[in-house]
DNA sequence: TCTGCGATTATGTATGACATAATAAAATTA
DNA sequence: TAATTTTATTATGTCATACATAATCGCAGA
């Protein structure tokens, strides 16, 4: 009895790798695959997406003519539409199927962006990347910068102390300047990503993750820079912008 | 046993559709909420997930249980879930469940970052967001530039030639040379979005998406910005990389 | 022409079953 | 007793089926 059973067992075992080594000879032959069923599905979903000959807008095959087509069950199709549409390539409705969108880059990006559940050092490059971006943007601002927006940043600054030892780091102030200048850029996919960059830095400002102390002293004041935006060019833009964010970029250096 | 088991399910579902119905009523009574029952799941999901209580490594309740405490079927439970892991906010293993992972934030942008799906406007801002980039980004490649960096830039400008005007738009040239700054840079996310940004870039610039032609005169060359990066401050190099990336900017303003 | 009502259809949700892989527990052997 | 192999357990992965729901279409009637 128990003689059977192994007998049995090995058969089986033997019938098992084999069909085993059969589908690694196959992986092999066909380049590298070590993923998952939905992955592989997933991937030539996004090859058909990508593969030019659909636009925006148009619509993909119903999940169950999918399944058929590619061959597997529609669990599987769904899920690999799922993440397609988690990254926000496709839409579905019902009764239309999915169609191809014009998809938000940055829109799932929010979930992830957050500090909790970054790592150290990545939270140090968000806070570094947003300096880069502020200092780097001012072309942008010179090119589309209106009457109307040195009027409302005058309005954000006006009641701001002149003189610079005695101002304080006041989050909501520097949120609404320093926003309205990616306002100004005219840059919509910047400002989301701004906006998602927020939490981020303020978290690393605020945190003990940068071994310097934060610096009270600012340079130049949001109204300096208020002042070379109407009067001055890109270059000095980016000067004083350098200068007003120093507080932040000496904590990065040693 | 059995059959307590599913008695116990029962009126744990009327329940539940008991619950559904008061939420409908709810929903309306507050205004829209066109949410799915999977997004309300993945909203209470992912507020787990941010709740600091957790940190990464740490393993949630298994699908089972999760569909138990919510009231919804495994199904849902899955799809959420598989967003989750979809954005990289968590990682799934067979018998261990799902663990909490450190997203890599731009892991699945590489996807939606495609110019065949975005439309123009968005092409046009990720041109954009490019220059600014690298116009803003002195500091840190001063801060972290090695003698070695300065080796490996001479290295890829060697055979460029130097008058300006004879100078040809060579991509892989281009690549290499941009690309060795954000390595420089040291910062690791940067890179990775560049990486993404690249095609786009690639394919706004020689598409007709911009009015103006591109222009074949540079008039600061790869190797003057070695030279600076060499011997000049972050100053300079904003300036100089400004004027480098000229032809680039001049398309988008007129 | 327009409105409203059923019929249709594709996705959304639920349920049950089994496969697969990783782990824990048990049994065997040295 | 320790090490190793075998078995059992467990949670996710995949499949199949059924029904719910919402969007759409066509048709009838005003």
């Amino acid at each position: 009895m128990h003689f059977i059973k192994r007998t049995i067992f090995h058969t089986f075992t033997i019938k098992f790798n084999m069909t085993i080594a059969v589908e690694r000879i196959q992986e092999k032959l066909k380049g590298i695959d070590t993923n998952s069923l939905v992955d592989r599905v997933e991937a030539r979903l996004v090859e058909l997406l990508q593969s030019r000959q659909l636009k925006v807008g148009d619509s993909i095959p119903k999940e169950i003519e999918l399944a058929e087509i590619i061959g597997v069950s529609r669990t599987v199709i769904r899920e690999a539409l799922l993440r397609l549409r988690t990254m926000g390539l496709i839409e579905s409705r019902k009764k239309k199927g999915a169609v191809i969108t014009s998809p938000d880059i940055f829109g799932n990006l929010g979930k992830s962006m957050n500090p909790y559940l970054l790592d150290d050092n990545t939270l140090r490059e968000v806070f570094e990347l947003r300096l880069v971006l502020e200092v780097g943007m001012a072309d942008l601002l010179y090119n589309r910068i209106t009457k109307k927006d040195i009027e409302d940043l005058r309005q954000i600054v006006q009641d701001e102390p002149t003189d610079a030892e005695n101002r304080i780091f006041n989050v909501n102030h520097e949120i609404a300047f320093h926003g309205k200048l990616y306002e100004i850029s005219g840059n919509l996919t910047m400002r989301k990503f701004q906006k998602m960059l927020l939490p981020v830095f303020e978290y690393v400002h605020e945190s003990g993750l940068l071994k310097k102390p934060a610096s009270r002293k600012k340079f130049i004041s949001h109204r300096g820079l208020v002042d070379i935006l109407e009067n001055g060019s890109p270059e000095m833009f980016r000067n004083a912008m350098r200068n007003h964010l120093d507080n932040h970029f000496a904590r990065l250096f040693e």
